[in-house]
DNA sequence: TAATATATGTTGACAGCCGACATATGTCGT
DNA sequence: ACGACATATGTCGGCTGTCAACATATATTA
């Protein structure tokens, strides 16, 4: 079932964001609500459930900050894997407004 | 919680079927099929899943066929509503390609 | 000093989605 | 007449994502 699976809007922001350059989880969440005209909010339950998944598929990774004093900061940066993943995933939302055309 | 809730692949595919005129769940499936280049197939679980709960939100209608020896079908109509709730999923879609300029 | 923003994380409940299974009729070739 | 396949609808169980709520700790600002 290699079926390309659909990303849920949260992922898919996660991703743009991170496409963008490397981010933290907080980071990440309030650059999402700013992209999306505060359309969109992402939980912090979804964020770092999120992250943890995108590590294990080797999406995403996590670097050392070079900023001194923001050491809280888990820093992830997007692998060649998850530009993939976003560029399938683009896409694919291509490919649905183009079946939509005429409705 | 008013947020707009992010369509499903299978139910924008759907409510794509049913804008080009009514159908029926097997047909939906079929033509979700083609549409899509082979992409999409929608499980019967979900199909009759995604009617029922369609049903309820006031999305689609049943109707009645007029065609003789088919009555073993159920045949679905879009509402105003489903129309509605269609164009808002394909506007979701259009900004979120829009904020995902340049990567 | 108190409130708020920054920052990360866990837990529990809920809903949606899907694959697998089940059932029944219709059609077509041999 | 028979088997295979297409048509057509439906149920069930499991898995995953999502979110609210809770928890913790530091930094900034009034």
């Amino acid at each position: 079932m290699k079926r390309i699976e659909p990303l849920s809007e949260s992922y898919y922001y996660i991703l743009l964001c991170l496409a963008k350059g490397a981010n933290h989880g907080y980071g990440i969440m309030q650059m999402t609500e700013k992209l999306s005209g505060g359309d969109v909010k992402i939980g912090s339950g979804t964020m770092y459930g999120a992250t943890g998944n995108m590590m294990k598929k080797g999406w995403i990774r996590e670097i050392m900050s070079d900023e001194p004093g923001l050491e809280r900061r888990r820093l992830y940066q997007l692998t060649d894997s998850g530009r993939k993943a976003l560029r399938a995933e683009i896409n694919r939302l291509q490919r649905m407004l183009e079946n939509a055309e005429g409705v």
